[in-house]
DNA sequence: GCTCAGATGTATGCGTCGCTAACATCGGCG
DNA sequence: CGCCGATGTTAGCGACGCATACATCTGAGC
């Protein structure tokens, strides 16, 4: 049963989901150096252990918040891919769009999804298949587009890794310019206006991709 | 002077060269979270605080690790570029090739780079300047390949946004799945087929966006 | 050669952190 | 109603980043 949250007595009500939130706030702000347990235990008003009784480490906190991003990453592309009709090329670039769309909507989660803060994925059994779930959204709707014109040179699933590479990259130096867009120099403004034509950039890399 | 390095007496001889080293190791074998200066100290066999006297804090070592790494890339890239000729098309070709390279041979210096540990450069001069030096080679050689052949419905910055983000995009994939590594799943061996074919893979991308 | 100023390394200590162990309190279920 | 597992607390250990004050080395100019 979950307590209401104005329930402050001895019990918190749902300190797990509240350390949550505000460990995604907290890294949003200064980062996922800063981030401590102990803060995160006083900003919620319970001793500096209590977070020991929902997560074993501070490690286990992140995989919790990864996963939790993965999760939300496969419905977001699950979403665009079957509101977007039959044709398996609309398909692509509306999944390639809600990829990118995630990344720009969620940059904290994203840039943790895809750190090394956890090195290795294998000793979270739910985070790897979370993260492989999102993935074969992406595998999926390409090996669509991929069976019915084949990629000269390439394999399927080769030409699969590339478009997923190309969207990947999208999303990571539009985030690694938004992050350093204090500059204004050339490659800052490239990226913004990358930015605003995204449509036209990603059915070109998949036009390159698909012959 | 540089000292001979088997100077240990008071002085240690280079003991900012020899932190810098230590500091990629550590990093390469732990991850950046568990980065100590104290430990780098006794592994140099010098006092905790002598690290100090060369890096004002724990971030200013990590930004001197990241400048060189740009400063390495920017080598490299401009090393594969003026080895391949005059041809623009060769000359986007080779560098791309270049920057994966690095990427793969220095994987750790990369993520560092692409990492969000420092959240931003504009603390440090020195590294937005060698960083934005990396994008000019990049940006450069792009654009030699566009102004030849314009891409359709995008300008030459914004093509070679998107070149640059699929170049980056292999790169990290790749990086990706090799710390995946464990898991067997299509997504990782697509990646490695990837890694085998990255001509090819390079090739079809550059087409999408040149036209 | 000597000297002395700056570069380099040391000693000590503060506040914080992740985490463990032992104990306290709550709340739902028999 | 009473018990027991879930949840929270208190106390404390060792490590860390970093500041301050002090010690030692080294080379440039006389």
């Amino acid at each position: 049963m979950v307590k209401d949250s104005t329930n402050r007595g001895y019990h918190h009500g749902d300190l797990r989901e509240a350390l949550l939130t505000a460990a995604l706030a907290s890294i949003a702000a200064d980062g996922t150096e800063k981030l401590s347990l102990r803060a995160l235990a006083r900003d919620a008003g319970v001793s500096a252990t209590a977070p020991y009784r929902h997560f074993p480490s501070k490690r286990c906190l992140l995989a919790a918040l990864i996963t939790r991003g993965f999760h939300l990453l496969q419905a977001d592309l699950a979403a665009a891919r079957d509101a977007a009709g039959a044709a398996p090329e609309k398909r692509l670039l509306a999944v390639s769009l809600a990829y990118v769309g995630f990344a720009l909507g969620n940059p904290t989660s994203y840039k943790l999804m895809f750190s090394t803060v956890l090195e290795d994925f294998s000793d979270y059994a739910e985070l790897k298949q979370a993260a492989e779930a999102s993935f074969g959204v992406v595998l999926g709707i390409l090996d669509e587009v991929l069976t019915q014109r084949p990629s000269p040179g390439l394999s399927v699933s080769q030409a699969g890794a590339v478009a997923w590479s190309a969207v990947h990259g999208v999303s990571s130096l539009l985030l690694f310019g938004h992050d350093h867009r204090r500059s204004d120099s050339s490659p800052r403004a490239a990226l913004a206006q990358l930015e605003h034509d995204l449509p036209t950039a990603l059915g070109l890399l998949m036009r390159g991709i698909t012959g």
